[in-house]
Order: C-alpha cells, then sequence, then structure tokens
DNA sequence: GGCTGTGAAACATTTCACAGCA
DNA sequence: TGCTGTGAAATGTTTCACAGCC
C-alpha cells in the first residue's frame, strides 16, 4: 500500500473537490480562497496539498483544473463508483433516491431486501431485489460499496453477506457495528449518535 | 460556560452510554470490558472517566448504574429531547420513523415542508406542517434540534428559519454547510462524502 | 491481585511565521 | 509583491507504564 495520507487531511479531500467543482470562473486558486469555500483555513489547505504532491505557483495559486483532476484521482474518482444498499425501508429508498450520490458520481445499481412484498418494486429506477441475489450479484458484477440501512440486529449478517459478495467499502448506518476483517473498510453513520453530540453542547450552551 | 471536555472524549461518550444500556446484568465494569463494548482501549476509558470527573474503584471497576446516569447527565439527556425536521421528502420521513431515535429519548414532534400536497400528512405518526409554522411553533413550544432535510438549495434559508425559532441546535443533511450565526452549533452529515471517503481506501487497497 | 488514576512519552494535527520563488 | 512551501512551536490526543488503593 502506498504511503498514506494523514486521516485528517482525507477527510478534507471531499470537501476541497466539492469547492473546486464549484468554481468554473477562473483558473487559479489561492490558499486563502480554496480555504474560504471548504470551510478550514489556509495554512492547513497548502499543508494538505503539499501531501498530495501537489504544486502551486508562488505569487498566484493552484491551478484549478489541475488540482480537481488530482484530487479527484487520489479519492478514487476517476470512474463511476457502483453502490448497493442494503435494506429498503425508508432509509434504503431515501438512499436511492438521493439525487446527491448520481451527482458526485456514485451510481446506486440495488436495492436489497428480504421482504417479498417490496422485491420487484421500482425505487426512482433503482431496482428492488432478494437479498439472496446479493452475493451472485456481487461476484458476477462489481459492487464497490456496499450500503447497510436495515436494523441494528441484522446488520452484522448483512455485513457478512456484503463481504461474501466481494464488497470491501461498507457504510454503515445501523448503530450495531459490524465486524468484518481486514478484509474490507467499513464506516459509521450514525444518527442518534449526531443528536447526542448536539446535546451535549445545548445543554452547556 | 463550564469547562469543556476534550472533543475526543465528546464523540466517545455516545458509545460509552449505548455500552452501558446494553449493561443490565453487572453491578460494575471495568475500563477493559467497557472499551470492548465500546470499540476503544481501556487507558482511553480511563482517561475519559477521568475528564468527567467520574471515579471507579480500584481493583473493581466502574458502578454501572451511576456512571450510566452520569454520562447522561453529561450529555443533557435527563429529560426527552424534543426534534423538528425540515424537509417531507425521503429522507425527512425516514428520519421521523427512525426507531432509535425514540428509543434513545429524541422525540420528533412535527416535519415541515412546503409543499402543499403533503401538509397535514402523517408520517408515522409525526404531522407533516406548512414550513410557515416553523417560527411560531418554536417560539411556543420548544424545539432542543433541527433536523435539515431538504436540498442543498434550500438549506440556509431553513437554517434561518430554525435559528429565528429558537433552535439552538441543526443537524445538517444538505451537502450545503449553512451558517448561523455563534448563537447555533451545527453538525453536518455529509453522505456523499462517507461514500469518497469509502473511495479513498478502496483505491489504495 | 486486580484495576484505577495519571504522569510522562509518543504521536497526530494545527498554527505560526517566514524564506524563497514566480 | 503576493502567495506557496515548510521548518518549528503549539496544541490536542493516544499510548505506555506504574504507583497506589480497594
Amino acid at each position: 500500500m502506498p504511503e498514506s495520507l494523514p486521516r485528517a487531511t482525507i477527510r478534507r479531500l471531499p470537501r476541497y473537490l466539492r469547492a473546486l467543482e464549484a468554481t468554473t470562473d477562473r483558473e487559479s486558486i489561492s490558499s486563502e480562497e480554496l480555504a474560504a469555500a471548504a470551510f478550514t483555513n489556509a495554512a492547513i489547505v497548502r499543508r494538505d496539498l503539499s501531501m498530495l504532491g501537489f504544486s502551486g505557483i508562488r505569487g498566484v495559486g493552484y491551478d484549478v483544473d489541475r488540482l480537481r483532476a488530482h484530487i479527484r484521482a487520489e479519492l478514487g474518482l476517476t470512474a463511476d463508483v457502483s453502490v448497493a444498499v442494503v435494506g429498503a425501508g425508508n432509509l434504503g429508498r431515501a438512499l436511492a433516491n438521493y439525487g446527491g450520490f448520481a451527482r458526485r458520481g456514485f451510481r446506486v445499481v440495488a436495492l436489497y431486501d428480504i421482504d417479498p412484498e417490496k422485491i420487484g418494486e421500482d425505487v426512482g429506477g433503482v431496482p428492488v431485489k432478494p437479498l439472496d441475489e446479493l452475493v451472485e450479484d456481487g461476484r458476477r458484477g462489481r459492487i464497490d460499496i456496499g450500503i447497510i440501512a436495515v436494523p441494528g440486529a441484522a446488520a452484522q449478517e448483512v455485513a457478512d453477506r456484503l463481504v461474501e459478495a466481494g464488497v470491501r467499502s461498507i457504510l454503515n448506518f445501523a448503530p450495531t457495528r459490524v465486524d468484518v476483517g481486514a478484509g474490507a473498510e467499513v464506516r459509521q453513520v450514525d444518527l442518534a449518535t449526531e443528536l447526542q453530540i448536539l446535546s451535549y453542547y445545548r445543554s452547556r450552551a
């Protein structure tokens, strides 16, 4: 594995990319300007881009087009990324319909569920398929990222299936942490946790 | 404002609380055990609890009931917290229906939308109301936390209304950052960003 | 003996500040 | 002159390791 970037830098790359995608009217951008657009500060921008091995021009700034392409490449976003969502409940449907994914190069290719009632439905162009087909689909075509949008009790089972299907990147919305081997990377989004953290700050305002 | 805890500690408190809520069969728990349940390590647990001003008993561990109550208090979760969701699209509906909130003491009291078609609907017991009533509702009753679940273009406008309604804690699911004064705390959950970070790790596996 | 509480070291990240180049 | 690139300091966080108490 090539030298990895600092975690803090990685977390900021999507913000830089978004800012650069919104920048269409200029050839170059200074660290100060990019920082303002990406909600950080100029020193951090310069340090981050230097970690990426990307150079600007002193007295001028960074070349917008080249930087955009550089960050896309760094994030592995050179081609569309295919996403499978497991769980066709409210959250799964919301994710399948979410325009923000397509706009950023993520293509939701299927929703999987165990409820026979839901199989065959079409959610904004995305077919709902039986969970039993996940492993086969994953082995045949390519699923780059799997999203777990099922109740906590089913999360581990779904994670196992995803891994079996060859999925090595998982976004888990279930509050239950899942254990996959070293073979996969899991990110956790816990909605109640976010509210609890807000609650902490609120209670001492 | 009382001395604030380190950010890193605050982020872990919800995990400790969840672990302790699942612990009903024992009176005390060691840092080692709590660490395993909360996906961290024993030294961090001891340091965190010591920052909280909470003491265990040497040779034994931490009193489960007292610690649970202590963390709940620290998180401001002594009473139910009321939540308003703005945007009755797929995501807003998913959030209004999400059992994980109620189970953790968060009560979604209303969904707000501008679409006249949706007004008056009932989403899992939560009424959909016109956005125009948000400010009035917020001033009359109490809305502890507001969730923005509208398209990016409308996010800032919604944030302004929330602040006007007296809401000082906001969870924003729109990709657009919102600017509220110093009066409110905003947390950002960006779904595409999460996928991009996963994509980074995938591309170098 | 077992586990907490915490100095001190190690590590990670941010900020400062300025030399150096276009 | 204006802005980058980066040492060095400051700050924040984790890890180590062990004294001290139950």
